[in-house]
DNA sequence: ACAAAAGTGTTGTTACTACACCCATGG
DNA sequence: CCATGGGTGTAGTAACAACACTTTTGT
């Protein structure tokens, strides 16, 4: 027979969200020993009748405010000494917010709570800066072959927002022109019609995805 | 503060190999209710002090004896009811065994254990179908953009072998000039300098892969 | 000699890259 | 009238798909 198990099951969600043209994450300030002054991704232990998806999914609403966007599992980080006051296994989630309808929310449970740059993160506690690479990792390759971008734009968007999204989160520039192209002969959006206005420059062409959900297609 | 948590945490391992040129995956028998009759992936819980990706090479050695080859955690099971014998969260392991090296143990800790075609699964017990259905989506789309077939070929193979290995995997016929030219061109086997002898038609050149380690590439 | 799998090139089509100028608006 | 980002086409190159016959061996 086994020994008996003495575990706990907690889940972590990194949140990421372009702000001001960065891709940028959700932290909070530990105010605890061990890891006290360091950030880490909000989570938490689960119910016993919960799912881990649902765990996630509730911390978000409790942060955020935000329901409906995009949430996967990441993975489960499980060191025996990644949490220094007993075993806890990490079942990872990433979600991603679109900027406009992020404002941290009063009743957040957390107050020391902030958006950090993804590409310079402070100190993380536990093994919270795996999760990260390991986050931005699958965020950048599920770019390149899904419409995942669609959860992180408002309903209505221009090419140039959508360009800035794909070469904030790849980390290169991509040329105007190929890039309209190809995302045009996807067929995955449509033009609303309307046009951006209030700029000091020609009006843009709104577009908005199609399908508001994860379809996998080549993109880049 | 949170309820008290009364989970345990398991792991469940897909063992992939081909077999009679068809894809297959190692399952074994129940012999206990509620699943008595069905069939499912070898699995247990982990102990105390031990990772799960320590587990899920513990019980691939047990069963197959099998140690230095390709195991990659999966994701995270974890419907409440998903063991109706209480709250047991699973991560799941996927495997690649090159089918030479297999001779499932004497002592195998099941001995109702044997290799089933993947595409024609019996009756899985638990959730285990739907971690089939995960493990051979995540298999096929790997076999694309990296080199992973090196796990499920012994040392020295024929450009056939392993063109069938993709055709066996992804379910379509492939090209046998496209191929060899884009496997070759990609340079990430070499020529053995052996022929392969015995067969009753024109030896084959035998290569064999430079690095026996996942490297990440657009094969097909 | 025959069966069985190994091995090898070309052509047409499609996708990709690189690149520069004019347009519409607000101030 | 100026600054700002919006919007557009082409040419050269590289990758891809489709396709059939000759070679070497064992029996």
């Amino acid at each position: 027979m086994e020994k008996m198990q003495n575990i706990r099951v907690a889940v972590d969600s990194v949140i990421f969200s372009i702000k001001d043209g960065e891709l940028s994450v959700l932290l909070i300030g530990m105010n605890k020993d061990p890891f006290k002054g360091q950030k880490a991704f909000p989570g938490g232990f689960i119910s016993q009748n919960e799912t881990t998806e649902d765990a996630a999914r509730r911390i978000l609403k409790e942060e955020t405010g935000v329901s409906d966007v995009f949430l996967e599992q990441l993975a489960t980080f499980d060191a025996p000494k990644r949490d220094p006051r007993g075993r806890v296994i990490s079942v990872a989630y990433y979600a991603l917010l679109p900027s406009s309808e992020v404002k941290l929310k009063a009743a957040a449970k957390y107050s020391d709570i902030g958006w950090y740059v993804a590409s310079d993160l402070p100190k993380l506690a536990y093994d919270h800066k795996q999760i990260a690479e390991t986050a931005i990792n699958r965020l950048r390759s599920k770019l390149e072959y899904s419409n995942v971008a669609w959860s992180l734009l408002p309903r209505d968007f221009t090419l140039t927002e959508l360009q800035k999204v794909y070469e904030t989160i790849l980390g290169r520039d991509l040329d105007k022109r190929n890039f309209r192209r190809k995302i045009l002969a996807l067929g995955l959006i449509n033009a609303s019609g309307e046009k951006q206005k209030g700029g000091v420059h020609r009006p843009a062409q709104l577009y908005h995805f199609k399908q508001r959900k994860l379809v996998y297609t080549d993109v880049l």
